[in-house]
DNA sequence: TTAGTATGTGTATATAAGACACTAACATAA
DNA sequence: TTATGTTAGTGTCTTATATACACATACTAA
């Protein structure tokens, strides 16, 4: 606060703060977010993993304990999204939400449903149930920042396991610009980019040609303007 | 607050929450920042303008209000930054705080030190004092997101008037990149972007040939890659 | 041995970016 | 009235980037 003459007024706000996490992931060529299903109160309705910030945590580490708390990662790429406000978007208090948004390699992950929630799932972003609260909006939002993410930056690295061939990395792209891309371009984009470094590995997985594994020269987030 | 099991720790929470503003203009070819000088606690420390929520108003409205409170504009580029939310950015309180930054044209506002603070002034962002909170930290970050919004989108309308050279437009463009740009592939890449339109009007100023007047053609923020 | 499938590669064309210098139109002073 | 100083206004050439497009390679399975 940097407008000491309203401390006086400190007394009278009413107002929670809390997080939302939205937890991206590409599997199978698809874009997928991951989704609770709550238990009270609009219960059966899914939402996004969040709760309220605890007085001694910034934002960030609040987000970092639900992405935790939900997937077992930690050290994922994890940004601020954006403050919502609307002063209705929770019926039951009046609750302002910063959302985060998470992005995960491929999930292999077991989703252990925490006692907390019915149900945990990953849902294709295509195809989203009507959310609690303003959560739908929410996840707009995040997918347009998503979008702009991986076309400007290297923040598709956070999408993929450790070696990946590029036709893996490029499925990623496809799935979140939701087109697709031509693989002789793509390929010289992504070498002139140079963050990525071939390994001696390859990877067979069916009647063909085997694939070159590649890896990351440097995980660093980098503005580097891909696509 | 998309978790109901966490309703009951409401009662727990004990944080304000506030929004400062990081209000720019640019004038005679520099990018200036409005601050204000504070009265009780942190006496004489300048700092941005800023001040708690309502418990029934948006943030975005709270950053409205404070920006017409300092300035008397409304209708002005407004655009949410960041929260930011280190638990001891204050030190009289745990207050988290959304800041916003705003874009107002060449200010010939008279800027009428509110009873609440001591003063109010336009500074030069290249030659900031000592802030109060965090706020050095915060308008670090507003400088680059205007870079930004600067070289992506048309928000450099915002800090021009109504009708206004092409010289003019440059020179916003240079204050806030920092550098010096070519005339001519300035007025080459304007031109491609299409939103603005030439008036019969000139304007002269000084013992040299009249600039001719331009105004945009649309004023909705656009993303159009200008520089 | 053949068919099927995804991998991996190069070139030519179109578009955009960047470097660069002179004439035009005014005010002012001689 | 003429000369000087000042900013406005304009075009071309070169280089870099983006886009469109087709075929040989290396494996499995029948």
């Amino acid at each position: 606060m940097s407008n000491p003459t309203v401390q006086a007024e400190h007394a009278k706000q009413n107002i929670k703060l809390a997080v939302d996490n939205c937890i991206f992931t590409v599997k199978d060529g698809k874009l997928f977010i991951l989704l609770i299903k709550m238990k009270s109160k609009l219960q059966g309705m899914w939402a996004l993993p969040g709760g309220l910030i605890k007085d001694t945590e910034t934002i960030g580490a609040a987000a970092q304990r639900i992405l935790k708390q939900e997937t077992g990662l930690s050290d994922n790429y994890l940004e601020q999204l954006y403050t919502f406000s609307q002063p209705n978007r929770d019926p039951f208090a009046r609750v302002i939400s910063t959302a985060y948004f998470a992005l995960i390699p491929d999930a292999n992950i077991e989703l252990k449903p925490s006692p907390k929630y019915d149900d945990v799932r990953w849902y294709p972003v295509k195809k989203l149930p009507e959310l609690a609260y303003d959560h739908n909006h929410i996840v707009k939002y995040a997918k347009q920042r998503l979008e702009w993410k991986i076309s400007y930056t290297n923040a598709a690295w956070s999408l993929l396991p450790e070696k990946f061939t590029l036709t893996e990395l490029q499925k990623v792209y496809e799935a979140i610009l939701n087109k697709k891309l031509d693989k002789r371009n793509f390929r010289k984009k992504i070498d002139k980019v140079g963050l990525l470094k071939e390994t001696k590995q390859t990877k067979l997985e069916g009647a063909h040609r085997p694939a070159k594994l590649y890896e990351f020269s440097s995980k660093k987030k980098k503005i580097v303007e891909i696509i």
